[in-house]
DNA sequence: GCATAAATTCCGAAAAATGGAATGTATTTT
DNA sequence: AAAATACATTCCATTTTTCGGAATTTATGC
């Protein structure tokens, strides 16, 4: 990746606070970026001052603050990546004939970034922008299973399951046994646990970071289960592989 | 929104490019941020250059490229720690029904980090930022009484205890007693020390140093004695401490 | 094809960033 | 408990950018 130059410099740093896996010292910053204390400091201050970052409490370290959160949904709902994105979701309509959204994982909840409706009469009208709890929806436990070990016990740690239907996981040690299965199969399922009647399969779509890769967002479509029940949905999955790897594309060019 | 100064300014471009309902032209931005139009050419420029903004075809018009999505879904999947711990509060305020804070001790005084408030009507309005004397706040004493003595000593030397209501500890001898007390229970309590009418229970949050912790933040609850008196108060003891420990846990991962 | 508006380049003046050194502060080791 | 080390912050003379009015070029609309 080319570098920042000029007035750009201190926005490398925040690629480079977003990048990292905890957050980080002005003297690692320093050293991983180059810059000598000083200048960091004076960028680092900057970028508190404007509310991307944030000193943890212990006012040691680094990481990022609301606005930066507030900047990135603004980037990704706006054009024109957000278009070509779109597109593919559509695709992805067209040819498995159900709903179908794009997520990120906000905390222990999923955000609808995108969605694209199927034509059937029936279906699950959820709104852009809208949340669903993670441990009981697929992207959302898609995230937890791929999160790093250290964040995931973080999150699961304090995080309550409460029942939403029938087959909601309510119990922390079948949630993670469930979690382990996600990250070998690849994908997740959801099972009628958020909304009786509703299904769902959710695959990931990664970000390489260095030799790393994240698992930033995910893809699923969701469908009544008198359409496509659980053995039949899977067929859908080489689609979803896809359509997941297009959409990683436009991250990783 | 605080605009952004020096350095960040061409962020702030961003933001503005982002928030466009449209590619905006160059004229546009520039009457839009008030920037003289040499100036916004070489900011686009900029901007363009490291990928993060692109032209529309017809050359006229800048849109968001890549490497704004990449940004974008980094900041997304590095969720913020604060944001955890944002919600870690949530928990606390759904939980005991009562305003909480998250705070930090500045010097003499205790600063708050975050805040949720509860849903009651009746309820004390202070907000995120703002600054309470620490010899009259639960917190406060908090930090005090667990403080190493040697800067302990430092602090109280030279502290004036001013009165703010009837209950206001005003005496260093009766302040030294009252921390000790602390230190035994392991809690604090402000008994309508510093507004009348308003009682706090404050729990610390403790970050390992080495084999050594120490106190960075801590955690309280606000109610109005109408509400919650003082022995009743000390039941939320137990959701506090369980509160701190999860909020701990996001300083050492 | 001409008038008008927008985009781009120029460049000297002005402002801001820079980073080595010094100072202050916390943490670890002896 | 004291010294040593590592880290964070401030200072400030120097250098490097940025700044934006004016001029020039390019595109648009009538």
């Amino acid at each position: 990746m080319n570098e920042l130059f000029g007035v750009l410099k201190p926005l490398g740093l925040l690629e480079a606070v977003a990048g990292a896996q905890h957050p980080a010292t002005l003297a690692e910053l320093s050293a991983s970026m180059n810059v000598p204390k000083p200048t960091m400091h004076r960028w680092l201050g900057s970028l508190e001052n404007a509310g991307l970052v944030q000193r943890t409490p212990d006012g040691r370290r680094y990481e990022l603050a609301s606005r930066a959160s507030k900047l990135a949904f603004s980037i990704l709902s706006n054009k024109p990546a957000g278009a070509i994105r779109h597109e593919i979701l559509l695709r992805v309509v067209q040819e498995v004939g159900e709903s179908c959204n794009l997520t990120v994982l906000e905390g222990t909840q999923v955000t609808y970034l995108d969605r694209v409706e199927s034509k059937w009469p029936l279906r699950i009208t959820f709104q852009q922008g809208s949340k669903v709890p993670a441990y009981c929806s697929a992207s959302g436990k898609l995230f937890l299973a791929l999160l790093p070990p250290a964040k995931r016990d973080l999150i699961l740690r304090d995080l309550k399951l409460e029942r939403q239907t029938e087959n909601t996981i309510t119990e922390k040690s079948e949630l993670i046994r469930e979690l382990k299965q996600i990250r070998q199969d690849g994908y997740a399922l959801d099972r009628e646990e958020f909304l009786a009647g509703l299904i769902c399969l959710a695959v990931p779509i990664f970000q390489k970071k260095g030799r790393l890769r994240s698992c930033v967002a995910a893809l699923a479509i969701q469908a009544p289960v008198t359409r496509l029940s659980h053995p039949e949905i899977l067929t859908k999955l080489p689609v979803l592989q896809d359509a997941a790897e297009a959409l990683a594309a436009t991250l990783n060019d």
